[in-house]
DNA sequence: CAGGATGGTTTACAGTGTAAACATGGCTTG
DNA sequence: CAAGCCATGTTTACACTGTAAACCATCCTG
């Protein structure tokens, strides 16, 4: 037997890789522990994915999609804009082992619906294509680079004794450059332990709609 | 023999480790072959690092810092800010191996330097601290979200012929939709190919150019 | 019915991070 | 000077990883 009628196939093998995720995360899936959730060999996956690489992005792909970020079409922009960065967002920090895969984000068909849609809402509101694909890639950048300095703040069991003691120790020293420098890092603290999206996301929105502004003008 | 006067220290090791990623890129670099670069025994490093992770992200932090992004302090506050944002891009895309640690960026010393003179700049210009805090955090979002993307059109070899097969299929289809789909697919191509700091960089000087006038009103 | 796809299995290998126990030099203290 | 601790490095061993290679069973198609 062993074969039959239950031929496995891309979808399953992703579906059975995310549940993995969701229970123990990114960096401890691998390909025989999600094999055996669905009673197979480690092997099998092989006639469906290349390598794990592509089973992880696959899986990453999947994941976006899953968040269902795209709101209501009735939302005036900004807050639309907002919205979708936002889920992203919380989307990626609910699951934050995923981001040492954020470089092989790819450019899938999932993604493509949702970037039709956020250069469909920015045109509809008076952008120009090219200002609104500029617009898209923006926003994913700072989603992207926000969630990596969350991540950076979790990987931290809080501001360590040694933070100052450099594995090259700095150029100018001096202690009042060390006294700033504690300030400095104190207020470094602070920010980290911010919501990282509202601090780029804003900026970005901002200079949108000054953009759009001055495009009617 | 073995021990005698050449004990090895931290930034040793970080600057083998280094020199080991400069060759085969972070991917590849093992506890082992940093440990034969320095004619060490792999579990000698333990007494330095508690794990792989820490000696790591030890040498992110090197990496960036020898980036020595901080340029002089004659230029304008834009530009300034500019050739730090894109002299850390420059250096992360020279590496894209380093990309799956982005989210492991620890607040060292050396960043703390940078995020020194970051803000010393910005109040200089007019800013206010937590403006220029803010600031900085933005530009470190795109810049860490570029690399990102970067590295995501480095993962790819080119436009893949089932670059249209979802996981899971779209939930709406139609021709028409799948011809729309496409056009956005090729413009998203193109910006892909772009330089990525130069899509939100100036999104985000711009913003903070038009906080600047505003606050001076 | 022959023959290739397709999707699975078994076996095996080279390499990984790191825990545990042990060795040895140099510095500090009695 | 002797005793002993601490920092550093070594050896051994283990559990686990991704995946190449070869093989097998079912099915679809000419």
């Amino acid at each position: 037997m062993t074969k039959a009628r239950n031929a496995l196939n891309r979808a399953a093998y992703v579906a059975a890789a995310l549940d993995v995720i969701g229970e123990v995360g990114v960096d401890k899936l691998s390909m025989r522990n999600v094999a055996n959730r669905l009673n197979v060999s480690p092997m099998a996956m092989y006639k469906h994915f290349p390598a794990k690489d592509d089973l992880l992005a696959a899986s990453l792909e999947e994941f976006i999609s899953r968040a269902n970020v795209v709101p209501d079409a009735g939302l005036p922009w900004e807050q639309w804009v907002g919205r979708v960065a936002r889920g992203m967002y919380e989307a990626l920090c609910g699951e934050l082992t995923w981001v040492p895969l954020l470089g092989s984000l790819r450019v899938g068909s999932q993604a493509i619906a949702v970037t039709e849609a956020f250069v469909g809402k920015l045109c509809a509101a008076g952008f120009s294509v090219e200002q609104a694909l500029r617009a898209y890639f923006a926003v994913i950048q700072v989603v992207v680079g926000a969630v990596c300095l969350r991540a950076s703040l979790a990987a931290r069991t809080g501001p360590r004794p040694g933070s100052l003691d450099a594995v090259v120790p700095p150029s100018g020293t001096g202690s009042a450059r060390r006294k700033k420098m504690k300030a400095v890092s104190g207020e470094l603290e602070v920010f980290l332990r911010r919501d990282q999206i509202e601090i780029g996301l804003p900026l970005v929105i901002d200079a949108l709609r000054a953009q759009l502004k001055e495009t009617r003008i």
